[in-house]
DNA sequence: TATATCAGTATCCTAAAGTATACTGGTATA
DNA sequence: TATACCAGTATACTTTAGGATACTGATATA
């Protein structure tokens, strides 16, 4: 698919749900109000609970909490508890979380021209 | 940023913010259950209402009405009313609508890979 | 005349997402 | 001994997203 091009394009309603499908599941995956914030301070770097409660402005530990244990058991992040004192717990995004990457970056791209574009208006 | 790289990079709490920000208002634009199935739908062709609502699995005439008063508003796709006898409403994605691609298509890309995963399971 | 299609709208309701606030148990520091 | 930090949890609540269902008015067709 170009959503570039003008001309219509032949194509099958099947085709067209065969598309949203996999889309839908990102969405899933990453939706919510806190997992991309979540995602991307990871991407920055390795962060214990607090520092991310601290990091992303706005959430209770209550959904921080929440939304680590979903991504965990999604596989886009490790949980690994440090034998500190007092007891740290260190988060990082995995393999499969970095390969989010394309997805981020597309959607950081397309929001700072969007964002100069309302400042514009 | 390059999430591939392991390395632990410099970077300010700020810096991370800023990163967040433009991320939040593209899923503020295109999140919710309904908005990427319509853009994608449109992307592969210009639909009518009821067009929409047989491509689009699922959605009533109530949501697929409001997301696409969204979608109008936002600038993001467009609305023609044709003098067809009875009256039909043509959408259509905007240029700036079209110019989502990259971030549907790195969603897509990542879904598919995904599914495979899942179903390797 | 009855029925169907078009593009929606109106009203009500449920379920999910997210918020507020207080609390826990363990350890370290003043 | 009192206080603070750590990583959360518990409970109750509010808000919002979305679903169900029925309806509108205009036009065309059987």
């Amino acid at each position: 698919m170009d959503m570039t091009k003008k001309e219509t394009k032949s194509f099958t309603p099947v085709e067209c749900k065969t598309f949203i499908r996999p889309v839908r599941d990102v969405f899933d995956l990453i939706g919510g109000k806190w997992r991309l914030p979540i995602i991307i301070a990871l991407s920055f770097k390795n962060h214990r609970f607090k520092e991310l409660e601290r990091q992303i402005e706005g959430i209770t530990p209550r959904m921080l909490s929440k939304e680590l244990k979903d991504l965990e058991i999604n596989g886009l992040i490790h949980r690994e508890v440090l034998n500190s004192r007092p007891v740290t717990v260190l988060y990082s995004l995995s393999d499969y979380g970095k390969s989010l990457d394309n997805v981020v970056v597309a959607m950081r791209d397309w929001g700072l021209i969007h964002r100069k574009r309302i400042i514009n208006k």
